[in-house]
DNA sequence: CGGCCTGTTGATGCTTATCAATTCCTGTGG
DNA sequence: CCACAGGAATTGATAAGCATCAACAGGCCG
């Protein structure tokens, strides 16, 4: 199923990104997620420090960082684009566990086995660490152990609020939570936004068929709360009757 | 709804615990629960210096730890019982996240807004450490945050395969996977186990309803994989039956 | 131009929620 | 110790919601 995917990726490209792959300084100084990300925790010696280990890495669409089940061999921070958190199921059918966009933090530090696989959405620009370095660096810097205790914290609440949507919401309200997911926490209304996924992908997510997920998407525009100017996209007409319908509490903060 | 369990919790019971308090080294080396706890990974000095933040408490069936929305004064180790993890949806309507059992780590050390409030089910013992106290002991110690890190992501991989389960399975895979949950990772044919949720707890849980759960239970009981001696209690009667209806892909690993 | 993949739309049936009635516990007070 | 009240659980009838199966439409690339 995702096999052109596995040719394009492995570890064989690294080199694919820039000339002076090391996470430079001023490259950091520019980097429009420090805030968020781990980094932004850090005094500028440990940051000149962490530059010493860290690379930027582009991962094209559909490519993979790390495989489920593998050990995890290093972590990154998402600095562009999106990636999937996917696994499969005993079914065999792929089950999506989340997203992840610019300043979240993913792989495990303790290098264990991954539960599950990260694909790229889009192309996707990562700072990446390789997972032994990091630890130690980790060791000598507790305050990069806080505050990647705190990301971890943050993910497990993004987990349990998606949990919270799976248990107890209906169609209707997962395809409109999608909706918002996608354009953002700065959506507006008549702007057009990229899906991220395809149907299939927004089902596997939302724990519906491709089915139903097209007849809410089509339900929604026929009520007037957007339009589909293309498969691809889609604009916002109404972002409060969306925000009504997802249900207001389930969608908030769940980038 | 739960008036009766906030009239009963707080922080005024602290005092209900022992004489000694005081995390003493050798309750700690009779611990059950070290070596998958936070402190098993400590050096003997280490976690002698965190016995003198840490202290045992006995949390009552149905006192609260942490409510919803507090900042969340402290955390704690799992020693003994059970507690659930719960938060009220918009509808008013409460939904439980997940359960922790023994060695599992709660609350958040950064000292933010708990997303959910920490509920005993049975009478359950704790290791509780003041959050400001435990963030500086992290500081001077790296080891615990690595250690509590991957705690915390180990709990992040138990709620992504929740999701998995809320997003994918039935009825009936649902309400065998938590009772294999309640019976725990060494469930065997003919032993009898403990409900520690009401019916209505489990639909919750499950993203169920009342009726649905019960006429599970029911239907698990007629094909002879269950019997259920009381309401409180039920006993597996052919455990590889249970473990294939629950799909056995999602309930591993679930604790 | 034709095949192929993705998405949409339609018809039908199963699963589970909902509403409603009854039974079974459990704890309480006589 | 028994009777009774109240809540929890079970069981039944019905309907809504979504999955499933199936046909069709629209892009995209060879």
């Amino acid at each position: 199923m995702y096999l052109e995917q596995k040719i394009n990726a492995g570890m064989g490209d690294v080199a694919s990104f820039p000339a002076g792959g090391n996470c430079e300084p001023d490259v950091c100084a520019a980097c429009t997620v420090r805030k968020e990300a781990v980094c932004g925790r850090l005094t500028v010696g440990a940051l000149n420090e962490l530059h010493q280990i860290g690379r930027h890495r582009v991962l094209r669409k559909g490519q993979t960082l790390i495989w489920e089940g593998d050990d995890s061999p290093l972590v990154a921070n998402v600095m562009e684009g999106m990636v999937k958190l996917s696994t499969g199921t005993s079914t065999g059918s792929e089950q999506i566990l989340g997203l992840a966009g610019p300043g979240r933090f993913i792989g495990r530090p303790n290098g264990g086995a991954s539960g599950h696989s990260i694909v790229a959405l889009v192309d996707t620009k990562l700072c990446v660490f390789p997972t032994t370095a990091f630890r130690s660096f980790m060791e000598n810097h507790p305050e990069l152990g806080l505050a990647l205790l705190d990301k971890a914290l943050d993910e497990l609440d993004i987990a349990r609020r998606w949990q919270l949507m799976l248990a107890r919401a209906n169609a209707s309200e997962r395809v409109a939570t999608l909706l918002l997911h996608f354009a953002g926490s700065n959506a507006r209304d008549g702007e057009t936004y990229h899906f991220p996924l395809s149907r299939g992908q927004m089902a596997e997510l939302a724990g519906l068929t491709i089915e139903t997920v097209s007849r809410q998407l089509t339900r929604l525009k026929t009520m007037g709360v957007i339009s589909l100017p293309s498969r691809d996209n889609f604009q916002i007409l109404d972002l409060d009757s969306l925000a009504a319908i997802a249900g207001e509490a389930p969608q908030s903060g769940l980038h």
